[in-house]
DNA sequence: TTATTTGGTTTCGTTATGCAACCCTTCTGG
DNA sequence: CCAGAAGGGTTGCATAACGAAACCAAATAA
């Protein structure tokens, strides 16, 4: 029996979470987006368990979230780094923090700040092609005919 | 043996994966985002588990994510509605929906449109207080003091 | 050569998940 | 009134995921 599977589910957010939708994979993906690489290095900043971690950065890369890059030093000596596609998750995670720091306050010491200007980030919204933001009110969840959903039911 | 608590790690990422971090949780808010409220409404649309279906429920309204109401109908008779905090993982569902979209493809045939124009929504991009787009490489992760962090090591 | 670092795998106990069956209360039909 | 159905759960059991610690192997450092 085993774990659901949410890539067949017909839904885009299913899929998103069957690749990261685990309690670790995006905090590894923060992890390696604050510049750790080394295997050890996640596990000291991260504290788990070193077979979990080995689990997750192995379907990170088959994912194409990480890739595993060989780099010939001490021991086994081996690099995980973002791919494109695991930069670009980059929005889910600063809208997951800034919804935390929002509802939960403050957990962190650490701030991001625009690297040109030093200011703190704007809050990421969700905006329609205007650029004006939308909430969910503003929002209607069409079929692939444009006809309106009616999921209530 | 108790799960990894990720509320206490000093990271806002974390905490709010404590929330709504497992595989089903941003699921069910997704699904209450397209008007679902009744628990056999859920239960029928996602597929879920009665008694896993129960549990999340139970934690969101307990984290405060969505209310449970009592509307007196036929049999017992609840509504599980979001709550502001609730409605506010829009961008974090929206940014979900189209990171998959962009890199797995399209496997939803829904889609969101802006309630007043009927188009398509704009990408979810984190930007500077200028509205300025930033990738993860235009930003710095800093102390309290304004001090870089090297998290590297 | 021995020790150490790095990246893993193994073992074992605990927790989470999935499925099915059962329970209780409130309608509805007759 | 009684039977049955529907809504919303709970319980039991089997399997999968997780966490901690021990163990392993390659390669380098001392």
């Amino acid at each position: 029996m085993t774990r659901k599977r949410f890539d067949e589910m017909g839904c885009s957010v299913a899929c998103a979470l069957n690749e990261v939708g685990d309690w670790w994979s995006l905090l590894v993906v923060k992890q390696a987006m604050l510049g750790t690489r080394r295997f050890v290095d996640f596990q000291h900043n991260l504290g788990i368990a070193k077979n979990i971690l080995c689990n997750r950065l192995s379907r990170l890369v088959d994912n194409g979230v990480m890739v595993r890059v060989d780099v010939g030093e001490h021991g086994k000596r081996y690099e995980y780094r973002l791919t494109d596609k695991g930069r670009d998750l980059f929005t889910v995670v600063t809208a997951l923090r800034q919804w935390s720091e929002r509802w939960n306050g403050e957990k962190d010491t650490m701030q991001l700040v625009d690297r040109q200007t030093g200011e703190p980030l704007a809050p990421v919204v969700v905006q329609n092609q205007q650029g004006q933001p939308l909430t969910v009110r503003d929002v209607r969840f069409v079929d692939e005919d444009g006809k309106p959903l009616e999921e209530a039911g």
